[in-house]
DNA sequence: TTGACATATCGGAAAATAACGATATAATAA
DNA sequence: TTATTATATCGTTATTTTCCGATATGTCAA
């Protein structure tokens, strides 16, 4: 929970976009495999398509976000579904709106 | 009110720093020429002290708040003060909070 | 008007970030 | 086993950020 950390992570419009996605994944995303998007997540194939950038950016960033505590990963055979850390999000506005 | 540019401003150490201490500004700079620097704010040669950089960054530094909409600047005679806008991190704390 | 101080702005060197292609690793399928 | 697919990592170039010194601007005092 370094906030320096997570705000570095924000200040980027494509992972803001990533995390605003996985915010309600079923809107954004098809399903995939039969795997709920909400309780497992969303793998990196089906973001690096919506983000048009390449597959190499798209997991770097993932990693940017899962190493500042934003979202979780999961993997599942040879795909890793990453998902929002609900909590993780409500902290850092709450150390926004007490700490700083 | 963009989004990615406050999460920017807030991205730095320094900046993060100046934030908080214009939070309680009585705890953190000695009075200055009998203004209330909770209502008018602190002026750049003390901010300049405490952060112990130079006075070009600080004041650069500043700006770079100013414009992310952070704080608010008034100047009076050959000082400017500022000050946080109490609103405007409220509002960035809602908006990580709702809308990301 | 000149001098002294406070702040802002300019130009730059070094470090960090953005985004890519190529390649390595991991897991499954044939 | 080998081939294929999904993801991660490496090495790179272009851009942005950090922070500085030098200088410009603005304001007051003598």
């Amino acid at each position: 929970m370094e906030p320096i950390e997570i705000f570095k992570a924000l200040s980027n419009e494509s992972r803001l976009q990533i995390l605003q996605w996985l915010k309600e994944p079923d809107r954004h995303f098809i399903p995939h495999e039969g795997i709920d998007m909400n309780t497992t997540g969303v793998c990196v194939s089906q973001i690096t398509d919506k983000l048009k950038m390449t597959q190499s950016t798209a997991s770097q960033y993932l990693t940017i976000l899962l190493k500042a505590g934003l979202i979780k990963a999961e993997r599942i055979g040879k795909y890793t579904y990453y998902k929002r850390d609900e909590n993780a999000v409500e902290k850092i506005a709450d150390i926004l709106k007490k700490e700083i």
